[in-house]
DNA sequence: TCTGGGGTCCTAGGACCC
DNA sequence: TCTGGGGTCCTAGGACCC
């Protein structure tokens, strides 16, 4: 059996946590740039506030509603995360961690529960009622016996207790001839419009569609599914994080830049937050591009789009060097006289840092940057992200995000931890304990 | 009308996820 | 005026090999 734990609203539970004022009030969590509208709480999807929403369509309605809308708080939710998920790790290794709000729990290695119902529901009762308990987040559990099932399970479980066991046959049946197919893990927009062309509407119409109909159609991948909807196991649990194929870095500005050292500087910071992701996973890169892009949304403005991919003479993960390549492709690109909006640089070719491959040429002294970076590495762990720099990335920060709804950092900054103010009453009670 | 057979590698594009 | 960011996988088709 497999058990998906699911996070309700993660990044507005977040909020809540140190925001208990937030609790019972539409709250919604805005994008990079305060752009688009990416979490909701319950109160604010009652409202109709769809997912994706850029805020300035909502903000009159907002207003009008008493919506909370914050900015997104990825140092805060990062945290939160793996708070979460080293609570589920006590209950079993088997843990796929599938994003920053998602879980998979290989159940089936857990003699003690077996596959009695009773037994899972309360299992599953016990891990939400933990987890809320030790980080304050509440979660969604669904358990079935195969990923996509538990998928199914969980947007169940949402509606009702918390915790949906889909185990027998005829309650398996009874969950997919409800859902939508539009809803099913793996069919997006695209699929779902296929299929109701077609005249399958709900996953039980889907799980009974004829295999090599689905795999010409779907591809192998469709098919997967389907058998997965049957409680045919075909999705496995990773256990081990694989590492990353590609490393990428992209992000509007608050206001658009002009300037080849805006954008150099803004390049920079996505270059080395890149570059301290391979180091982190083991990993060189053999390719390298960058991309500067005008506003596409702004049709009045001359448009400018523009990309540049090289082979690494040496694969490399040390930011210097790369800073240096990130130089000379974008002053390859830039064209003078356009507002950019956004400014990217993607590596790919990723391999494992032990097997690099010298160049007769090369002329840099290896052996040392490593030890320059680990260096670099072990100061921004210890002290916080920006601690130390390269002086590339500069002090104008002219292309920084728009964040007029911040909160503060309060798990992993000492100057943002929260002071409580005890009742006296509570004191004396607290120190019997 | 007919035009060998078997393979690899790369890329672009499309689908999907959170 | 204002519209996010970071990933994965699969397939078809072309270029190339013998």
């Amino acid at each position: 059996m497999v058990a998906l734990v699911d996070c309700n609203n993660f990044y507005v539970s977040c909020e809540r946590v140190f925001n208990p004022k937030l609790e019972k009030r539409p709250v919604v969590v805005l994008s990079n740039n305060d752009g688009c509208i990416i979490a909701r709480s319950e109160e604010a999807k009652a409202l109709g506030i769809p997912m994706g929403a850029p805020l300035f369509q909502f903000k009159e309605f907002l207003i009008k509603n008493n919506v909370v809308a914050l900015s997104s708080n990825y140092t805060l939710y990062g945290d939160m995360s793996e708070r979460v998920m080293n609570t589920l790790a006590k209950f079993t290794q088997n843990i796929e961690i599938y994003s920053i709000d998602e879980a998979f729990l290989d159940l089936s290695r857990l003699a003690f529960v077996g596959n009695d119902t009773q037994k899972l529901y309360e299992y599953g009762m016990n891990i939400r009622n933990t987890v809320l308990k030790w980080t304050g987040i509440p979660v969604s559990i669904g358990i079935a016996p195969t990923k996509v099932l538990s998928k199914v399970a969980s947007k169940k479980a949402k509606k009702s207790s918390g915790v949906c066991v889909l185990n027998e046959q005829d309650t398996i049946k009874e969950a997919l001839s409800n859902f939508d197919v539009e809803d099913i893990w793996g069919i997006g927009k695209a699929y779902s419009k296929f299929l109701k062309r077609h005249h399958i509407n709900t996953a039980l119409e889907f799980a009974n569609a004829p295999d090599q109909w689905v795999q010409k159609h779907l591809t192998i991948v469709g098919l997967r599914i389907v058998k997965e909807l049957r409680g045919e196991k075909c999705i496995s649990i990773d256990e081990e994080p694989t590492p990353r194929k590609s490393v990428c870095s992209q992000k509007s500005f608050g206001e658009p830049q002009s300037d080849f050292f805006a954008l150099y500087n803004a390049l920079s910071t996505y270059i080395d937050s890149c570059a301290m992701k391979l180091r982190n996973q083991g990993s060189v890169a053999n390719i390298m591009g960058v991309w500067v892009a005008t506003n596409p949304f702004n049709l009045s403005e001359p448009q400018y789009f523009q990309s540049k991919f090289i082979n690494l003479p040496v694969p490399t993960n040390f930011t210097g060097e790369l800073l240096r390549y990130g130089f000379a492709l974008l002053k390859d690109i830039y064209r003078e006289g356009y507002r950019y909006k956004r400014v990217g640089v993607l590596f790919s070719g990723l391999a494992p840092d032990n097997t690099l491959q010298y160049n007769l040429f090369d002329n840099l002294h290896r052996d040392k940057l490593l030890r320059v970076m680990e260096a670099y590495d072990a100061l921004n762990r210890k002290y916080g992200k920006g601690t130390i720099k390269f002086s590339a990335q500069g002090t104008d920060y002219g292309w920084k995000m728009k964040q007029e709804h911040l909160t503060e950092h309060f798990t992993t900054s000492w100057e943002n931890i929260l002071t409580i103010q005890l009742d006296k009453q509570v004191l004396p009670k607290l120190k019997e304990k």
